[in-house]
DNA sequence: GCCCGGAATTGATGTAGATCAGTTTTCGAT
DNA sequence: ATCGAAAACTGATCTACATCAATTCCGGGC
């Protein structure tokens, strides 16, 4: 921490080079900078610190950027964070946030992290600008966009159409395999969340969200200690996943 | 019909005008034709007639264009249209049908028209052209897919945290100010679509959505007969659909 | 180590909506 | 108008999950 920086301050934000970052090639935001005008240098592209607990921003702050989870886990709750609104997903490393509008809108969601986590984002004026540039940009863009469509519709699916237990399989098996995806072991982690905010996401109460952990572990297909899981049988946990429960 | 059209064609396609069409306003595809290399002339975009019943196209289908409805509606499922799949959204006039990715990948949804429809669509590579040469185009694309991504966060929290009532309520609010929005009376429609379409959407079954309607009937907020819908007192609907009867 | 508070688990009970079954309405074909 | 099949409605029961109510567990501070 430079001593110069004021104390208690809750974000900080400084310029990076992407040149530098782990995350280049999977990145978005890199890539934008690496084509804008201003040079590979991304001046433009800031990345900030959330402390666990914190917001990204609320429901009705005012957004001009394209955000990037950089490290950590990242709730998006669509509302204002009140009990009665409900997570849409867990933003992990490489995950755009949820693209409300390009354009300085006020956003719908609030984004709280799950744990502590940085976020890199590239202002939506230098999106335009490297789309301008290199047409082929867009068609990338728009594809991460629509796949993040497809994941919120993959929920609804999950909620409209399964029980509380292949919800709770397809979760775990989905985080696994996205944290797979990003190199870390897909069999075995540590949730960041509560079983409140895994309840919240799924449309199950908290109660719900145990006794199935307590469930698939007696059947011997996870193992779960408090936030520590276990993935034992993966090919009979996606049977089970698969399942049409269809209500 | 032409009579050197071949006979019992499901689906016909021609090319068409956009200058000479009256939703130039508010479609998407129509701009972009006409910010295009080739013309306002829209030499590229086909308008295609989908019978009831019929299939824009399937899961599986190899999709290169960027479609909108002309009139009718469609209804887009997730999947291959089996039983266990699920409606994601009805979809009308000057609505752009989800998409999936900008280029000619293979489709995930199945759209079926609900009744007869008329598509109009643009290939991928005309939307690229038409964004390298008009910068500001992009944003509106851009806002058009976020817009869409909030549709599908809306029923999300509606299939979440509603009880049957609600959502019946909220999908009636729904489709009249949609059909509002299109010029056409907001208070009293017909439903293209089946109770079974409607509660596959909503995630309830249809004999639920049938005493739904027969509860809102007797509460005196609508009137239902068949396909028929009044609104009878819509501040009312209003306030029951946003209680929070969160689970 | 010990204590404390919040999170997680487990159990008992209640209820919304699914499921099954039967009747009525609607609508297209003749 | 008449008929027949499919869709819509209504009633009776069943069940998955919510809700309420105790414990028990875990992690942080001393």
């Amino acid at each position: 921490m430079a001593p110069s920086r004021p104390l208690g301050q809750m974000r900080e934000s400084r310029r990076i080079d992407c040149d530098l970052c782990g995350l280049r090639r999977v990145c978005f935001p890199a890539r934008a900078a690496t084509g804008s005008r201003r040079g590979a240098n991304a001046l433009c592209i800031r990345r900030t610190r959330i402390a666990r607990g914190n917001a990204l921003y609320r429901a009705g702050d005012r957004i001009g950027s394209l955000y990037m989870v950089r490290s950590g886990c990242i709730k998006e709750i669509d509302g204002g964070g009140a009990d009665r609104d409900r997570i849409v997903n867990f933003r992990l490393a490489g995950d755009l946030l949820t693209v409300q509008s390009a354009s300085a809108a006020r956003s719908r969601m609030t984004c709280v992290a799950v744990e502590t986590s940085f976020i890199c984002a590239v202002p939506w004026v230098i999106v335009e600008e490297t789309c301008a540039e290199m047409p082929g940009v867009i068609v990338e863009l728009i594809n991460l966009i629509a796949r993040a469509g497809a994941a919120t519709r993959d929920l609804l699916t999950m909620v409209r159409n399964k029980g509380a237990i292949e919800r709770v399989a397809g979760f775990l098996l989905d985080l696994g395999a996205r944290l797979r995806d990003r190199g870390l072991p897909g069999k075995e982690f540590s949730l960041g969340m509560s079983r409140d905010d895994i309840g919240n996401y799924l449309g199950l109460r908290s109660e719900t969200v145990s006794r199935c952990f307590s469930d698939l572990e007696r059947r011997g297909l996870v193992g779960v200690r408090a936030k520590r899981v276990r993935i034992l049988a993966i090919a009979e946990l996606q049977r089970l996943f698969q399942d049409e429960s269809v209500c």
